[in-house]
DNA sequence: AAAAAAATGCAATCCGATTGCACTTTTTGG
DNA sequence: CCAAAAAGTGCAATCGGATTGCATTTTTTT
């Protein structure tokens, strides 16, 4: 039986896996960010908070993200979006994984269990990362 | 033999093929797009005018996006870029084809040879758009 | 040519992202 | 344990691209 309050171990070890310093806030954030089942973005992270500054969690998920806690997700709305990294994730920049992002509820999905297609170039093109955004309606909406 | 000024009946056609009055200002920017290798931005265009507004540029990229001479590309830059349409395009929201995304000289190609890999998701998701956005170099920066 | 409609240009606004700086909390070293 | 240094936080302000309001100009209609 676990007897830490709240379960809060897993969070602070994650944190302290990537270096980054568990203060009040970023467990918080932490926190929120491991029960979502879709990116995020600023705002979204704000409205699950009563008062916390905009910037304060601005700069969270910048620390998050320079420690490779969490990812960039493009969906292609020009908002940024956040997702965790999995343990094991190294990536340089953003994931491979394909993001499906619904135009009704507007909610930006990772579809984990879908590998980046292999895509064939010119020659000469040389590639470093591979974005695939699918937009539509998702489970819920459709 | 040709003797129009400048070539410039097949833009007048393009503008009158989608329902476009010609203007003076939307030739011009038409003629531009048309020798624009890559997908440009609002920006990107303003810098070869001289003395034009961004906001007639913005409103002229506009009508041409609603009566679907352009279309959005959307190149995980977060800026909006805008590549001409095929003639026989009649793309309901965005096109097909795979962009390629230069990092070093930020140039976005339409990788027009590409079809869209098949993408299997979870049954009840419904793709109604697919986006393939690659990072790297171009051929000139590799 | 006058009236109506469409296009244009300037100023201003909007909104998310980001920075500056002062204040607070945490860490470090004596 | 305390003082200095470092790190984190909060508020105000800035930045940049996108977009709108409105007055003026140009084009179309009658």
């Amino acid at each position: 039986m676990e007897s830490g309050c709240d379960g809060e171990k897993p969070v602070l070890e994650k944190l302290e896996y990537r270096g980054i310093k568990p203060t009040a806030m970023r467990i918080l954030v932490l926190k929120i960010l491991l029960k979502q089942e879709y990116a995020v973005s600023l705002n979204d992270l704000e409205t699950q908070f009563e008062n916390v500054d905009r910037v304060t969690l601005f700069r969270t998920l910048k620390t998050f993200e320079e420690h490779r806690l969490i990812h960039r997700v493009d969906d292609g709305t020009g908002m940024i979006k956040y997702a965790l990294c999995s343990d094991d994730c190294d990536c340089d920049l953003e994931d491979l994984h394909i993001h499906f992002h619904c135009v009704k509820c507007k909610k930006t999905y990772c579809m984990v269990n879908n590998d980046i297609p292999n895509i064939q170039l010119p020659v000469r093109f040389k590639i470093r990362e591979v974005n695939v955004i699918i937009k539509g309606l998702c489970e819920k909406c459709s």
